[in-house]
DNA sequence: GTCCATGCAAATTGTTTGCACCCGG
DNA sequence: CCGGGTGCAAACAATTTGCATGGAC
């Protein structure tokens, strides 16, 4: 899905709910759709701010709520607990390696072991709907220049 | 590890640490082994104040991190973003799979998987040093009461 | 003019800490 | 007694909401 049809689709989305559109969310959902890695609300507000300082940290942060509701966007909450919002691919699930030093995050998708939790959950009687897997480990970066 | 070994490790550990021994951390503790279910600490200082009503929330929190420090609880946050406190079993890392409707915890372990999550990361070139993982559905019997 | 959006400030929630008093050794 | 333990209350941090004002249609 291009930029373009993500602003489209929320387009009709406020139409729909008999929202109005404003600069403001524009503004917000333009910057986070031009940035590709997992923001906190906090983050995105900063990087906002620098270009638009008139923009208020509630306006950001309801511009990603709408962006969830939407589906446009995903909440993740990784270890640190921290809530980061993460633009939608067009690609269904992955899941998330993470880097303990650095922070940067990777996607990877592997139905082999998708596979094998639908199994350990027939076992245990269970039937799965959804799950959360996170690696957690170290970069090549953060490898190489370790102290 | 029964709980009287367990007792021993923390009766030890506080020895080392030069702290006291009370019998309101005691009580907290013995509270918590004798439950074998992933608490909050709000929901163990519940089920404390039912028998000793004098002991606050703060002695339980402090409690479940000494148990944490000791190795002997292990810290746990799901997807509703609650802390939550787990026996440490004998048998090392496990992973999770807990149940949408009645909240029902029960782990597992699959070495399959874990051996795929190293090859999926070597792929990208991540080092795996942890991993946390949860399924999430409907056990049987939620199943079977299905509204 | 009518509502929704905005943005400040304040409420909330879960967790953590400061501190005066208590109590075990 | 002394030093750590307790438990209240208050600090914290992240998130969420109330409300008066402003702006889009």
């Amino acid at each position: 899905m291009t930029i373009k049809e993500k602003k489209e689709r929320l387009r009709r989305f406020i139409k729909e709910k008999g929202l109005k559109a404003t600069w403001q969310r524009d503004f917000v959902v333009d910057t986070f759709f031009k940035t590709n890695i997992h923001l906190t609300a906090e983050e995105l507000y900063l990087k906002v701010r620098k270009k638009k300082p008139e923009i208020g940290f509630t306006t950001v942060w309801r511009a990603l709520k709408l962006l969830s509701q939407t589906g446009l966007a995903t909440e993740r909450v990784f270890v640190d607990g921290l809530t980061r919002y993460e633009q939608t691919t067009i690609d269904g699930h992955h899941d998330h390696i993470i880097c303990l030093n650095c922070g940067r995050i990777a996607e990877f998708e592997n139905k082999k072991i998708e596979n094998l939790q639908r199994l350990v959950a027939n076992e245990l009687d269970f039937e799965v709907v959804s799950h959360r897997m996170e690696l957690y480990g170290y970069c090549k970066e953060c490898r190489n220049n370790k102290t």
